[in-house]
Order: structure tokens, then sequence, then C-alpha cells
RNA sequence: GUGCCUAUAGCUUAAUGGUAGAGCCUCGGAUUGUGGCUCCGAUGAUACGGGUUCGAUUCCCGUUAGGCACCCCA
């Protein structure tokens, strides 16, 4: 082989490594600047769901594709198109999970959970993954905190329930006035006869239609009242509606849904074209958008009621309703409203640092000490920041500054023969020097004043 | 999955058919017992592959990634 060829495979090998070595598409890190999001929405959904009296539930991430073929719905784009899938090395067909329902209905199931006190309020947060096309507000891995309310019976309220849940969090992130729309997409009864009604009137229409709405009329008619082409658009205005065709159980259940958003005064407006892309809903479905430009990023939490679901994965009838918050939208949409993460306004994180003492050495001989020091001090729960590996205190005080931190702990050589430590105001540039003895206390005090 | 747009240092960007300049950041020094200001210095880029060309970062094609619209959805 000549060396030209050689480095051409060479080069051709580096090529494929350094793809190789670039985040997998629609993959995204969390990184250290996205930190106060996380924890911002994250304790939110904790405090709220201890207050609401939801347990958090972790279902894994891989479960059987046939899961989510049989609840999800064959016919469904999150099946069909959008499910990572894989065949194990013993032959089992797993999915990573396109949406969390379906597993938490599987281990409420599989774990008698209709043994314990009845509905079983459950929330869970983590990993979703669809294979999508990335765009902003979506991503092929993304985070949902998701909230399932299963068992007892059908119950309105817990509908309410659910969607006063997704309201208060979006009002302790700060997102104002956000869009509620509702729907009732009826049941086993009034479903089918609506149906058939939606069919003959876009059958009459046939011709006017979209070509992806003629094959929706077959395999999910429902789904034609989503279509944005202009032409569908327009025959939408006389299509029948399901609100008007609504059984009297449904229509009642409905009813006391908004009795119940009225009682709370949560807003909302009626969809009656609103219909969720999974097949297992039914009744109650409901979706939250950002208010202004920012309703451009999707719903950011959204959900039904599924009475059924867990008769088609063999269990007994349970009633059960849920929904789900996108984090990354949420993020997203704080983002686009310039929504400060943290408590106090201001988006560097000051509010911590303020909390935070930082430790330098002065000089060589005094570094082993200082690392003993800081080891102490984070014992006892103080928040220490360092840079002892610097050599100079400048570029060390330098580090602290950066930091935003306020205050400071010196030990040099002198320091540490009289047991000692200089305390340096980094504010005020006021120091002092300190027994050893004393400066947890010390610190304690002036930590907690500030 | 379809269509359109984009790609220069970690970030924001300048320029050019003759291989690139800055600001911010990072690191070091002035200042190895005292930070913020200042000054000096250093690191660091034309996404990848191919084509046209004497020569491509610039023009063309492909790939990858990102954005937008659709599809769909949190």
């Amino acid at each position: 082989m000549s060396p030209n060829n050689d480095a051409k495979k060479e080069k051709e090998k580096d090529q494929a490594a350094a793809r190789s070595f670039q985040a997998v598409k629609g993959m995204h890190d969390v990184l250290p600047v996205d930190e106060p999001y996380w924890e911002k929405i994250e304790g939110a959904a904790r405090g709220l769901a201890r207050r609401y009296g939801f347990s958090r539930i972790e279902p894994p991430v891989l479960e059987f594709a046939e899961l989510y073929n049989k609840t999800s719905g064959e016919a469904t784009d999150v099946v069909q198109k959008e499910m990572y899938t894989l065949k194990t090395k013993g032959g089992d067909f797993l999915a990573l999970r396109p949406e969390y329902t379906p597993g938490i209905a599987r281990a409420y199931m599989e774990h008698g959970m209709s043994r314990l006190p009845q509905p079983q309020r459950l929330i869970a947060m983590g990993p979703i993954f669809r294979h999508e096309r990335p765009q902003l507000g979506r991503a092929r891995q993304f985070t949902q905190i998701d909230l399932e309310t299963l068992g007892g019976v059908s119950d309105p309220m817990y509908d309410a329930e659910t969607i006063s849940f997704f309201s208060d969090l979006l009002a302790e992130l700060k997102i104002k006035a956000p869009i509620l729309r509702l729907n009732s997409i009826g049941c086993r009864v009034c479903r089918p006869i609506y149906k058939k009604q939606l069919i003959t009137y876009y059958k009459s229409h046939e011709a006017e239609l979209c070509d992806d709405c003629r094959s929706r009329l077959e395999s999910n008619p429902l789904r034609l009242l989503d279509c944005k082409e202009p032409e569908c658009e327009k025959l939408k205005a006389d299509a029948p509606s399901i609100l008007d065709k609504l059984c009297i159980t449904c229509s009642n259940h409905f009813k006391e849904v908004l009795e119940y958003l009225d009682e709370v005064k949560i807003p909302y407006e009626l969809d009656p074209r609103l219909v969720r892309g999974l097949d297992y809903y039914s009744r109650t479905v409901f979706e939250f958008y950002a208010s202004g430009p920012e309703e451009e990023i999707g719903a950011v939490a959204a959900g039904g009621r599924y009475d059924y679901l867990m008769e088609t994965i063999g269990g007994h009838i349970t009633p059960a309703i849920g929904g789900a918050s996108g984090v990354e939208r949420l993020i997203a949409v704080m983002r686009a409203k310039e929504i400060a993460p943290n408590g106090n306004g201001s988006s560097n994180g000051a509010g911590i640092a303020s909390k935070r003492v930082f430790f330098a050495h002065a000089g060589d001989l005094s570094r082993k000490r200082s690392f003993a020091l800081v080891k102490m001090l984070r014992e006892k729960g103080f928040m220490v920041s360092e840079s002892l590996a610097k050599d100079s205190l400048g570029n060390q005080l330098k580090v602290a500054d950066k930091e935003g931190i306020g205050l400071a702990l010196i030990l040099g050589q002198k320091e540490m023969y009289e047991n000692t430590v200089i305390l340096r105001d980094l504010t005020s540039g006021i120091q002092e020097e300190l027994s050893v003895d004393r400066l947890v206390d010390e610190l304690k005090r002036r930590l907690s004043m500030k």
C-alpha cells in the first residue's frame, strides 16, 4: 500500500471518529448554565407533588414495544414513525419509551397497586424518546414531568385536579396567563356515533380534502379536525362538533370538569377540535400553551383521561387521568419570556454565591493545611470554594471574585503557627485575624446574616 | 419523513478565488501575603468529504449538524 493511500485511509478514519464523537442528533447535553432552570422546575414539580399527594414512580426507560402498540395505538405517529425500537440478543422487541403512561399503567398492574388505596396519584420525571425532526422545543430525547391518577372512579374532580396541578406548576414558574384548551372526546358509546357522523360529513366533501386527510378518513378520522391545510380548514367550520354529540354521561362528566375549574378560577377555552395523538384517550383532553409568541413552542403541558387503557393490557377496568409537561419546553418558554429561574430575580446565582466562602492559601507551605481546613469546613456543612492549585494568592482571589463570593479565608505560614486564619470581606476589603477554634461559629454568624 | 435557510476560535463576529483579523472568555505575567481597574503576552477557527481551479475558507456537489415551515407532539 502506498503511503498516500495510508494517509487517505487514516484521514477517513479520523473523520468517522470525529463524527461519532459529537452528540447524536436531537440529543442535547444539559449544561451547568441550564442548571438553575432544572433546579427550579424539578423543585417546583416535587413541591407540588408533595402538596397534592402525588408519589414518585419511575418505570424503566425500556419496555416491550408491544406495550406501546397496544395502548398508544398502532396507527399513531408516535408509535408508527417515532418510536426507537431495538431487538435484544434474546430476541425481545423493546422500545425506548415514547411516553410515560403505558409504562406506569403496566407498573400499576404488575405491582397490584389496585389493592392500595384508590386512586393512586403518581408522578414521574425522566427522559422520553421520539425519533422526530428536531426543532426548537422538540428534541429526540426530552424530559417529561408526568402525572397519573389511576384507579377509583372516573370522577371529574380528578380531571380538574390534574389540570390544576399543571396550572399551578406554570404559575410557580411565573409563566403567566397560559392558555388552557379543553375538550371531551367521549366514550365507547358516543364516540363511535360521532365518528360515523364525521365520516359521513367528510365523505360528502372528499374531493376538497388534502391527500393526508383522505387517508386519515380511513385510519383516524378524528385527526381531520387537526389538519391545517386551508382547504380542510374551511370544512371544519361546518363539521359536526363532538361536544354536541356526547352521550349524557360524558356530557355531564365534562360539565362537571368545567364546574370544578370554574370553582378554582382556572380559565379555559373549549376547543371541540382538540383531539390527541394517542388512541387511549377518552373524555377529557387538555393542552396548556404559553401565551404570546411563545405559543409557537407548542403545548407546554397536555394530557387526558384514559379509562380504557388498563383493559387493553389485560387489567381490570381502571379509570385514569394523566398529563405531562416537557421540561425543555418549559425552559424554552422561560428563556423566551426572560423569566429568571432563581427566586431573587438575579440571573447569575448570586443568591448562592453569597452563602459561599472562598479558601485561599498564601504560599506553598500552607497549602496542605488549607486543604485540611477546607475539608473540615465542608464536613461542617459550609459551601467552600477554593483554587488551591494556583500558586499566587492574587490569582486565587481573582477566582473568588469571578465566582462572586463575598467572603474569603486566607491561611499563610504565619497563621499556621499562630493557629489562626485571616477572614477577609471581599466586598468591603476589611479583614481580621481569627483563631481557628472560633472559625466555624464566626462563619455561621456571617453567612446566615447575608 | 418532506421543503427552505444556515455553518469562520468556547461565544459574538470581520474579511478574501492567493490559507484569516477583532471583541469577550480561558490561561500566564506585571503583582510567588491580598481580588475587582489597568497594561502585556499566550492558547484558539474557515464543520466534514469531494469537485472546478495554478491556487478554494470563498464557487459547485454530497455528508453532518443547527434553525424555520410542514407532519406530529411535551
